[in-house]
DNA sequence: CGGAGATTTGAATCCACTCAAGTATTGTGG
DNA sequence: CCACAATACTTGAGTGGATTCAAATCTCCG
């Protein structure tokens, strides 16, 4: 399937938004989307065919294995995020959907000559670069917030403001797309633990569950401080 | 001081090694070369007059606060890394030397204006930053080895490998250049467990400690199985 | 040589882990 | 559409490794 520039949803704010109508054009023709469903991989640590792509909706996990084969979540892709290697020979962690999502995807060979084509797109994917660079760092300060109480509030608190549209306000009321064993992954603690500390939340009637995954946050500011 | 891009040691490593001599002697006089002593900062979150910078020998620390005033060490960086915002209006972290560090640091506006002239050397920031991104994520893998003396290990090694002038093999004769307290802070733990990791190490004869800070790796391959 | 800061070491405590069993949710085939 | 199986999640009891608190020792700079 090839691209529809005109109806995507991420058009203004991904990297290819500070090209012009005509060179964006051009570009589209050289990409594909692709839809993948909830655990589907879009590209495996070492793979020859090297692609790129700019997550239109949905959610993904870039994740790496330990020698034991335990995954490590390394980091969340949000809609208009990129991902893939354009410098490295080949990628150095796995990408898999966390929900059903829609790609824009490139091929590494066209993509490096779109930026030696377009400066534009190249200091965009600098900007982006820099503000995965912050979030990474974020998720690195979330490692050590001390009690396992604070780092599953806290991670709570990233989740919403990554659900929500306003880039400043977490959305109160969502769905989280991490299973219990991935939010246990990214924080280094067990299952276990991340289940007693939302029952505990629940109990201090600063959220509310609605199955699983579903979110209410009640209170905010107690979230922030729960310790 | 001005630049002396002659007897720079990463003037063939650096971002800016991908400019023509010409090219390059333009930026250097938009340059200025800084010294910093161990705990100098180079600046601090939410500073005016941002500044960029390529270390050229030393090393350097990203570090940012939590609300209790913790400190937490965000990144290391060595000879021929980069820091500075070139996009957001003020950096979001504090930089601080753990050793003695020469810099070569421009302006962030003369910094944007080079971006706009050399695509070249935008192409080499988005590698870096890249670069950046991985070790970033190193890092975060890191964060959950399982015990403690994993940890801590894998730290040792990678600090040995940082200080390794080869790309792949680690130094097995260095001087750490992180107190007990920054390694404990990179790795979540308490200082007494690192110190205590270290002891252990060395009675099982895989390290031997000079002084307070100077390492020797006796048994590499038994350093990066400890557990 | 002195003294401040950094590091080591020890003992007791506590929080998160492990192991184990039960409950809910999701997805699939009849 | 329901029943069932598979998977995900919750809850409980007991253990262990890292923390905390406390004090001794080492290092390094002036």
């Amino acid at each position: 399937m090839s691209l529809t520039c005109e109806t995507c949803p991420v058009r203004d704010s991904a990297a290819c938004s500070v090209l012009t109508e005509e060179e964006r054009n051009e570009l589209a023709r050289a990409g594909r989307t692709r839809h993948l469903s909830r655990g589907e991989t879009l590209f495996t640590a070492g793979d020859e065919d090297t692609a790129c792509a700019t997550l239109v909706s949905g959610a993904l996990k870039i994740t790496a294995y330990d020698e034991d084969g335990n995954e490590r979540i390394l980091a969340l892709i949000h809609p208009t995020g990129f991902v893939g290697e354009m410098f490295a020979p080949f990628p150095a962690h796995d990408v898999v959907a966390l929900t059903d999502s829609q790609l824009c995807v490139f091929a590494r060979a066209d993509m490096t000559r779109a930026l030696e084509q377009h400066p534009a797109l190249t200091r965009a994917l600098l900007r982006r670069s820099q503000e995965d660079l912050h979030l990474a760092r974020k998720l690195l300060a979330l490692g050590s917030g001390f009690g396992a109480n604070e780092q599953v509030s806290k991670l709570l608190l990233a989740l919403a403001q990554a659900a929500s549209d306003s880039p400043c306000h977490p959305r109160l009321q969502f769905e989280l797309p991490l299973t219990r064993g991935e939010m246990a992954n990214m924080l280094g603690v067990t299952i276990e633990t991340v289940s007693r500390v939302l029952t505990a939340l629940e109990r201090a009637r600063i959220i509310e569950r609605k199955g699983a995954r579903g979110i209410d946050i009640l209170d905010p500011a107690r979230l922030e401080n729960f310790s």
